[in-house]
DNA sequence: CGCCTTTGACCTGCGC
DNA sequence: GCGCAGGTCAAAGGCG
């Protein structure tokens, strides 16, 4: 009898399975056509572009602001409507197990260092939120003076991590607005003439929480004031809204890989490339010299920064290679983070760049390459949410993260539902880094063209150095 | 009235 | 010890 009933209800989640796979591979269709057709428009726009540029001196950026609205209508009126309460569930049941079911990644162990640098978060920064985090955030609320004594929770992030090291995620995007929206709130706090700038750096505080020590700062490049540089620090301690969430986990890995680093950069760049999320950012950079053209670290004390450039073109369309899933055998601990994780860093470009992609010998064999280019589009995707304060390209995100784990799911003989999903940053738990922003990806599109062709000589140039203490 | 921005003052760390 | 720069605080004022 029990028996019979355990093999109707192993039937009929099959049937969900095989329903939410199939869904999946739907959505990852629709998402493909939509990058091509958005690189074809690109390619278009490009022309009108570069043709009005010299006469009117319009900057690619001011262009770009009308494809954001294209691509959001697009994922709005299709992938949105497509994205079923099967889909949502399995991404609400992601979130809600991971905290639990999934151990906890050292990232986010990381990144609560990194958090707590500002006398902050802990190691615990679930999903749950605030509740476990008061005394932190009541040390944040004063005066960052005090560095909360280490959790045992920490562990395994505490021995990688050092000690007194606070890192900061920095996003580079072009955009107009005096501050992108990244889907956090925000409260402006200070501002301050920084030297060497003209432009002042503003300083604010997350509020969506009531003692949430994640701030950011905002300013303009000095060099190209289109250029706006928002800097990160700290790790939220409550739920983040989807159009946060992708960023934050964004930012997130990113603070993970450069506090698990040494601080000397040299060495810290070799430890990054060592790390899992490292991959995201400096995958196989001596064979693909175009892979890193997004990250930049600076391991300069007394805070290390890792900037996610997204004002550079990456020549050759920067197809992501970084983002592809690790040759099977890597352990899946380490592996599934890392490969389903919606990491926009690199990859921003490539969403703009796709077709310039065969153009550019890479080496590779074809079939990687399509396989690569197939994962860029979930990539990329998420990418362009992280730079758009919309919420339906968020949802996007969400889908793409979807549509990532099923396709890790699928070489999974057993998958768990975490596995499933393929959580990345563990977005469950509220981990970030900070919510980080980073314009409008069609701005920053823009702007990597921009960039590469002059916009920003110091950054165009700049690709993936490390700077020494 | 509550929230937010502005802005000058203050605190702290660091280099000389 | 001093000066500088970065970062934060908090009072004042604006706005819806």
């Amino acid at each position: 009898m029990q028996t019979k009933n355990q093999k109707i209800e192993a039937s009929a989640v099959e049937a969900e399975l095989r329903r939410v796979v199939e869904e999946n591979r739907r959505l990852r269709g629709i998402l493909e056509e939509l990058t091509r057709s958005y690189g074809a428009l690109y390619q278009q726009l490009l022309l009108v572009t570069q043709g009005q540029h010299h006469q009117h001196r319009l900057h690619p950026a001011d262009l770009m602001i009308s494809r954001p609205s294209l691509a959001h209508t697009h994922l709005t009126s299709t992938a949105a409507s497509q994205y079923s309460a099967s889909t949502r569930l399995l991404l609400e049941a992601r979130a809600s197990s991971s905290a639990v079911a999934q151990p906890r990644a050292v990232e986010d162990e990381v990144v609560s260092g990194a958090g707590d640098g500002a006398g902050v978060v802990e190691a615990s920064p679930s999903l749950s939120n605030g509740g476990n985090n008061d005394n932190d955030a009541a040390a944040a609320d004063g005066k960052r003076k005090t560095s909360p004594p280490r959790e045992s929770g920490e562990q395994a992030a505490a021995s990688s991590e050092l000690p007194g090291r606070k890192a900061r995620v920095s996003v580079r995007a072009r955009s107009e607005a005096p501050m992108i929206s990244d889907g956090c709130q925000w409260r402006k706090y200070g501002q301050k003439m920084a030297k060497g700038n003209p432009c002042p750096r503003a300083y604010y505080r997350c509020t969506m929480a009531v003692a949430c020590p994640v701030r950011k700062q905002v300013q303009r490049c000095a060099e190209d004031k289109t250029i706006l540089v928002t800097t990160y620090e700290g790790h939220h301690n409550h739920p983040l809204p989807p159009a946060a969430t992708t960023m934050a986990n964004t930012t997130s890995a990113a603070a993970a890989m450069l506090l698990s680093g040494p601080a000397t950069s040299r060495d810290g760049a070799a430890a990054l490339l060592g790390h899992p999320a490292a991959a995201l950012f400096h995958h196989s950079s001596s064979s693909i010299p175009y892979a890193s053209t997004m990250a930049t670290l600076s391991a300069s004390a007394p805070f290390p920064t890792i900037t996610l450039d997204l004002t550079q073109q990456a020549p050759g369309g920067l197809l992501p290679h970084g983002l592809h899933r690790p040759p099977g055998g890597m352990h899946p601990v380490v592996a599934a983070p890392a490969a389903a994780m919606p990491f926009p860093a690199p990859s921003p470009l490539a969403m703009f760049l796709p077709q310039r992609a065969p153009t550019v010998p890479t080496g590779l064999p074809v079939a990687p390459r399509q396989q690569q280019q197939q994962q860029s589009v979930m990539e990329t995707v998420t990418a362009a949410i992280a730079a758009d304060p919309n919420f339906t390209t968020a949802l996007a995100a969400a889908i793409s993260s979807v549509m990532a784990g099923a396709a890790h799911q699928a070489q999974q003989p057993t998958p768990r539902a975490s596995n499933i999903i393929g959580i990345p940053g563990d977005e469950a738990n509220g981990g970030s880094a900070g919510a980080a922003t980073a314009g409008p990806s069609p701005t920053t599109t823009a702007a990597g063209a921009h960039a590469a062709s002059g916009g920003s000589p110091r950054f165009a140039t700049q690709s993936c150095t490390t700077s020494t203490t």
